[in-house]
DNA sequence: CGAAAAACCCCACCGCAGGTACAGTACCAA
DNA sequence: TTGGTACTGTACCTGCGGTGGGGTTTTTCG
């Protein structure tokens, strides 16, 4: 890698690691700075404001998200070939994946941005915008699957249903950093598979 | 009213309008007390930092919320004795509210401070813990009635489906701010109500 | 090898926001 | 009339985002 990308991805990581642990906000750039053993005018070589290390992040942040879910789901399909189960085993799989996480959930960069409308500009929002409606795609062509193998057991809507999965998450979250409970976000994960479940499964007796 | 409680309201009226549309540290004290008529000093007379205005905020809001769902179960109830019908109708009425909420639902002032981690202290985030825990509560108390007149169709813990009531909300709220649509969280109480339904109705055929 | 471009460092400075300190004042109640 | 409550006014400090410009090292490429 060359000397200024490293400089840069040094950047990302110790300013990912404070955001999700302090807040957007509360990160300033001169501790990034100090972090980084970089100096101030270091910084704004690689990102012209705070702004751009935003955006940065977010789109970053996505990428290795949609790995992570094309690994998992990948995993997933690889145990099952019936779409259901694999669904089923996907969410578990992203449960236990959640659970082990040292403290819960580190917590959604993009919830971040949304919690700090003015702070970022539009790129910021456009970036949050696409992988949300990333995800939407993601888990539809999922359901749609599902939906083609199994009847549904009632009228749902299979966009809002994909928009389920990240909303669970999101307010998971939430929660587990409101209440303290690093466990809750793996537990609304779970019940959202039950749902899917008892939403297509056959229903036996 | 007492002229030093009239202030004090007005200050935190401008806030929350302030703090629900941009964000609390998009919020600026001058801001506030330019909105509120009063001088900086008149703030600080009234509160002692910034985290004491939040704390403020989220307990006001705490109490406005909780009224309000003691209105929404409340007018359910009257309208079914049966706990699962009165729980069904009372998803339906919060979704028509979020619905009709110009601009979707505001946002939740705790999401906010969950997102700011640093810049609060610890009152702010007991406050906001002991509002997550009273809304378990109060959720729990609904599923427990209705599981004694009603099977169960698949294992879940009660007090993971209470929190999942908020769940749903705080995910959607951020699901709608991240895309920009704002019917989206009414979509997702619409989804819950869809599991409670399948959880305990029986099953017809 | 040499020059240009890239990747920085150093430092001085600006504006804004939160917050402090403290003196003075208007009003109301006992 | 006295004293608390509810402020106003002014001055000032700090930290942070951000700018400007000059200087230095490192890499790349002809």
């Amino acid at each position: 890698m060359a000397r200024g990308s490293e400089t840069r991805k040094r950047i990302l990581d110790v300013a990912q690691d404070s955001v999700l642990a302090k807040g957007f906000d509360a990160t300033s750039i001169e501790e990034i700075v100090a972090s980084a053993e970089i100096t101030k005018s270091g910084f704004f070589y690689h990102f012209r404001d705070k702004n751009a290390l935003a955006r940065a992040l977010i789109e970053r942040h996505i990428e290795v998200e949609d790995e992570l879910f094309d690994d998992l789901l990948g995993r997933a399909r690889e145990l099952s070939d019936d779409p259901l189960q694999a669904a089923l085993i996907g969410m578990k799989l992203l449960a236990e994946l959640i659970e082990d996480m040292p403290g819960g959930h580190p917590g959604c960069i993009v919830a971040t941005a949304v919690y700090q409308d003015r702070l970022f500009d539009r790129d910021v929002h456009e970036a949050n915008r696409r992988a949300v409606l990333g995800w939407r795609r993601r888990f539809r062509a999922m359901f749609d699957e599902i939906a083609q193998a199994y009847p549904i057991h009632d009228e749902v809507d299979l966009d809002h249903l994909s928009d389920m999965v990240s909303s669970v998450i999101e307010g998971g979250i939430v929660m587990s950093r409101a209440i303290g409970e690093p466990r809750i976000t793996a537990q609304q994960v779970m019940l959202l598979r039950s749902y899917i479940k008892m939403l297509f499964a056959p229903r036996i007796q």
